[in-house]
DNA sequence: TTCTATTTCTCATATTGTGAGAAGTAAACC
DNA sequence: GGTTTACTTCTCACAATATGAGAAATAGAA
């Protein structure tokens, strides 16, 4: 009941929901007068409600990233096997990556580890898609440790890498993070377009060599599509 | 039940939710299930529960305006009467200003009325807490027609305003939208600190003359740190 | 004022929930 | 590997709540 409610936005009176959901209209106005009684519904005149304080509560005490790694936790395996990858979802917190899911092998990496964000495939996914003034404060913040000879460092690099991962819609991380490591990122938003976490898929390679890293893209999108889908009802 | 698990945040397990809310560990273990099938709770192991995809679902049904305005209506009418003024809440919707809620006296405004923005105390509020490059957008659309001779019209003039509104954390409208009637108005903030609506208080003046607006603003802002806290559990 | 629509109430019946305690499963410890 | 502890699921007798139909009350439109 509470859900069709919301679903319908409030929309919708008493009588047509009772069609709808095919139930008695004295039924659906017991309901309804449950629910606003319990603040989960406020009414809007008309016999119409839309949610109410304490459904906005609820929602407020939500933990997205949390949500994102239970449905992640569901799909990714699947994604994994199919791409023949290490597939993982991480989100930003402060200016360090939370790796909370990881499927498909082993990697150095652990849930629930933080790592520095600069070096990382899904560091550079996320830190490209922060809003101008944070941006422009992680890279004053300094200094970004060499981790491996192709460690991006240099601030104003580091800004042109961003500039580059919005352009393309993903990030490469070859080796930046661990030598003979390469993973591809992509980034997971939410109903309002801003990036929540990314995911991303990592292989071992030969110190050194490239890799064609994009040939994972398509499937790496189809994933984050679907978690989408599944986690805010819509994908971008 | 769900409301106690989204509160505890995933860090109880049911043996401490059972002590918690007084109810028999099996009660406990029977309504998880419940709500693990549903989708409304997933498991993060050790018998703790956060919220399931099907919660993110209903929280990304909610109308946040409607339920501030339903909140509005119940709260502001007291405040509209303690300020002798009319008390209104309006959002920023595209590029215009919703009306959602008008209490405690009559203007010309009606609950439902969307008016241009530059030149409202609300209007200004919301524009003064857009995103840089959504506000650079906005004072690049123009034009923007000169109501009254107070009106801001010059571009350059509203960034100016902008400014001056973020630094005191509230907008003046003396005689800009109408003569003879000056208003204040203060953000209203989410959990997050995003402005998602503004309150205002008007009354009507002798044309062409100031107005102590300022001192409404004690009750205007308790009344603010009232609705935020109602409806997004904490208040600025 | 009348008519229509909405909302609330009553009642017989149906359905679901509860707590206690047993049983099954999992994890920790020796 | 066996034992102990903790967690989870199941069963059952009993309790509590929900349901749909239809009547009654209220509100709004004509």
């Amino acid at each position: 009941m509470l859900e069709a409610v919301l679903t319908d936005g409030g929309r919708s009176r008493a009588s047509s929901l009772a069609g709808s959901l095919n139930v008695p209209v004295a039924t659906i106005h017991r309901h309804l007068a449950t629910l606003r009684d319990a603040g989960l519904l406020t009414p809007v005149g008309g016999g119409r409600h839309v949610a109410g304080p304490r459904m906005l509560a609820f929602a407020g005490r939500i933990n997205v990233p949390e949500v994102l790694s239970g449905i992640g936790r569901q799909l990714l395996p699947d994604f994994a096997r199919r791409l023949g990858c290490v597939v993982q979802l991480g989100t930003l917190d402060g200016d360090m990556v939370t790796y909370r899911v990881k499927v498909g092998g082993d990697l150095f990496t652990k849930v629930g580890m933080q790592l520095e964000a600069y070096c990382s495939a899904i560091g550079k996914v996320l830190l490209a898609h922060l809003p101008d003034g944070e941006q422009a404060r992680y890279l004053e913040a300094g200094p970004f440790v060499q981790l491996t000879t192709h460690t991006i460092t240099e601030p104003r690099a580091l800004a042109r890498e961003f500039v580059a991962v919005r352009r393309l819609g993903y990030a490469c991380d070859r080796e930046e993070i661990s030598e003979g490591l390469a993973c591809i990122a992509v980034p997971l938003r939410d109903a309002k377009g801003a990036v929540v976490a990314a995911l991303s898929a990592s292989r071992a390679i030969e110190p050194s060599h490239s890799g064609d890293l994009e040939a994972a893209l398509p499937l790496l999108e189809e994933a984050r599509g679907v978690l989408e889908q599944r986690a805010f009802g819509c994908s971008t």
